[in-house]
DNA sequence: CTCATATCTTGACGCTGTTAAGTTTGTGGC
DNA sequence: GCCACAAACTTAACAGCGTCAAGATATGAG
């Protein structure tokens, strides 16, 4: 069934609706934000009924893990090219990834907003639970790589919990997450706006994450390569 | 009117409503977070019809800005307070207010969720423009004070729009600032779920946040000292 | 005491997500 | 080709939501 999408709009049954849904969703979410994300406006945009949606994702949750999980594919995809493009061009392939971080988050904020968002997904949705690991083991990887540590691409999926427990380099991990998330984040929710009032606002900002953020981060993720295992915060006795 | 907070449950008149509403609506989030969030429910936990909120907060959107106004005001005191107790025992300040500023997210999450939510704020209320602008500039002086830069304690609210659009430290603030609200909010929200599934978990990244995430920053922001002015992503030809 | 005013309640509106039951459509077995 | 079945969708209904208008009640100033 459904294997001709063009019912179309006049037929009983739409044809597609699982997409239609899904990039109905999207765009709500990227023009309204998530105060004013509606399953029935997602619904009337498809040109189905409010119950319609029920049959393929359960229940609005249901939608937004899917989203989710395609957002964090987007993720995945976008740091795998950018790393591909970095061998390519002899660049740098730890900067690569935070900056392919940021246009993904730019390029589809409402699927942005759905992954990091607090809007509750169904977290032990195993598609949702593999993708968002697939999208961390590429960051461990790089964080690693650049640290000097030879990975040998291990599959996260089988790790016991907790995740990195006694691993040396969850500092830097999490520090290069941090930056990276922290930036985009308030980029997206329009925390920096103060900053970028006047036209072109934006595209400067992102410029000064390109060249000095994400070098500042390079430089701190060098230095710990240069002195391996833990960095003890000088100004703390502990 | 409403001096005797003694009225209680019984009479008719609530008594202060106002401050009852708003710890209900912090414990409402903090428990069942944004998605969870409704506006009777936390009338019904003051004590009070669904529509006696309005008359104090107008509608949903003035009881969540009169809570972001208040966890401004957190952040502002609890950075203050970290700088004089640095001060005093001769730590470093801006590791300081890194460190409040994570310790704020974890004691107050309704609050903090609601300052750096995605639930839409009235954006333009004034004491709410004032309270935030006045916490990033205590992140600005202590940066700043970080570079050795000397600051006159010049007051933000003056300050034309974009704010800091040609200041040569915007990218030194904005990289502070992205590592310690991305780890906050990251660690508020469950991103960081996988990483503290044992017991005690949470306080061992917190203590992995202040040994080893703020030296790393720190480390960054005295590298930008030495060499003063935008530093180059060496990575980039720009 | 009187009465204006601030505070809260009641009742209603249209909206939401979700469910149950019924209707239409496509498909595989014959 | 036909038919039964399953999938896809509709309609109708439910409780709960935010908000508003109108009415009730308490407070404090005169």
């Amino acid at each position: 069934m459904a294997k001709d999408k063009t019912l179309g709009r006049g037929s009983y049954h739409h044809g597609d609706l699982r997409q239609a849904m899904i990039e109905a969703a999207e765009a709500v979410l990227a023009e309204k934000g998530v105060g004013g994300f509606t399953l029935r406006e997602c619904a009337r945009r498809a040109g189905v009924s409010p119950a319609a949606p029920a049959h393929h994702f359960g229940n609005l949750v249901g939608l937004l893990t899917v989203i989710a999980t395609l957002g964090f594919d987007d993720l995945s995809e976008a740091m795998e090219a950018a790393v591909a493009e970095a061998i390519r061009s002899g660049g740098d392939r730890l900067a690569a990834i935070c900056e392919a971080y940021l246009a993904v988050a730019l390029a589809r904020p409402g699927r942005f907003r759905v992954v990091f968002g607090r809007l509750g997904l169904k977290n032990e949705d195993e598609n949702l639970r593999r993708a968002g690991i697939r999208a961390f083991g590429i960051l461990v990887r790089e964080t690693k790589l650049a640290l000097g540590r030879q990975t040998e691409g291990e599959d996260l999926l089988t790790r016991p919990l907790p995740l990195f427990a006694d691993d040396p380099d969850l500092a830097a991990i999490l520090f290069v997450w941090s930056v990276t998330h922290g930036f985009s984040t308030m980029l997206i929710d329009g925390q920096l706006g103060p900053f970028e009032m006047q036209p072109s606002g934006r595209e400067r900002l992102c410029e000064l994450y390109s060249k000095q953020l994400v070098g500042l981060l390079l430089a701190a993720v060098r230095q710990m390569t240069a002195r391996p295992g833990p960095l003890a915060n000088p100004c703390r006795h502990g």
